[in-house]
DNA sequence: AGGCTTCCGTGACAAATGTTACAGGAACCC
DNA sequence: GGGTTCCTGTAACATTTGTCACGGAAGCCT
């Protein structure tokens, strides 16, 4: 599919301005993404900055083997301060990024974010107001992980889970959980048979 | 004191432009600040973004009783982007800046920040190149609390203590230390036990 | 049916961390 | 000296989390 400057106008009402979005139709690059296929891994150079239209990624911080730490999700808008940096500065990817729900983007090569930049200050707006919110998801996970206890972690992760993907039952395996909470199925197992009885009470 | 472009070139070789630096001692303000003090306290209007010429401070993310997480420390030509974020979107703080040893800074007022995004290069790039080191910072920090246990925790952050400071004994309680890793001063008693016989061996 | 895989439940135990309680040393002030 | 405060050491215990070992349920393939 190619973008349509109609297409962002629906998109993005009141946003960004019409020049901008006219710019975007031209550059941007619309990609439909299947769930369970990674935007980016660990290492891999990224080229361009992707703005998540519909559906919902997950974004994982690996450790040296194995384990994987949940960072934030991202959903509708957003984009990600990481591709933000890493573009800029030429980095390789530190995390993993990857489809939840089939998710709809756009792809901004990153000659494009730093040229309108100073061009559109809605652009500007719109980059800082991303780092800002990313910069406040990693606040709060370091919140949940130094100050909450497992099973106050495991409650806030499954309340964040059911809203990012807007239901009311999650299906999705022990093992997972124990992944991205750091910590292992049998645990994970033990305090969801104890939320239940409490839940009971 | 005033600032002077002189005492910003020699401070500032190599990585602004001279235009900039002239700018800079016209708008920026030169602080001094005495160990103990506070930069910033959360729920405080951040209306500059400090530039640190030398010194050490301490940026800490605290919960909502009385505990105070380490984050990460600012040094030498470092910024916050906390602050940047802070600024730019005119938000209150949601964190801690102490200062640990005396530190010299600059304090540039948030409209310059904004306007030589555009005017100057090579503050875009400094903006950028902070926002990604504290990003690694913030990753790095939970790394450490969400992979790591207690004891590699707390000589990890012995040993950054000792980089930071440049030098070779630490003076600090262990109450302190507690606070910082997000634990009670006895493991952190028990542990620095440990510590000093696994050494001796 | 039998065999395979994946996921879940659970008990028993080990290790790590948090908590409580108390004692002693050092510094300071009166 | 006596009193105070702050810091440290340490023992005993509670709680939380990690690990191991196993068994059972469901699904799928032949």
């Amino acid at each position: 599919m190619t973008l349509t400057t109609t297409y962002l106008q629906e998109t993005f009402a009141g946003t960004f301005e019409l020049a901008l979005l006219t710019d975007m139709a031209q550059a941007g690059l619309y990609k439909r993404v299947p769930t369970g296929a990674y935007l980016i891994r660990p290492g891999e150079y990224i080229r361009s900055v992707p703005i998540i239209i519909r559906g919902s990624v997950k974004i994982m911080r690996p450790d040296e083997l194995g384990r994987e730490a949940l960072l934030y999700y991202l959903g509708g808008l957003d984009s990600c301060a990481m591709s933000l940096t890493g573009c800029l500065g030429q980095k390789k990817s530190e995390i993993t990024a990857l489809v939840e729900e089939e998710t709809e983007l756009i792809a901004i090569p990153m000659e494009k974010v730093d040229e309108w930049m100073c061009r559109y200050s809605t652009w500007k707006q719109f980059i800082f107001h991303t780092y800002q919110k990313r910069f406040n998801d990693l606040l709060g996970t370091i919140d949940q992980v130094a100050f909450h206890k497992l099973d106050e972690r495991l409650l806030a992760y499954l309340r964040k889970k059911t809203q990012s993907c807007q239901c009311t039952v999650i299906s999705i395996t022990h093992q997972e959980i124990a992944q991205e909470l750091a910590t292992s199925r049998e645990v994970i197992s033990r305090l969801l048979k104890q939320l239940e009885k409490a839940a009971h009470i």
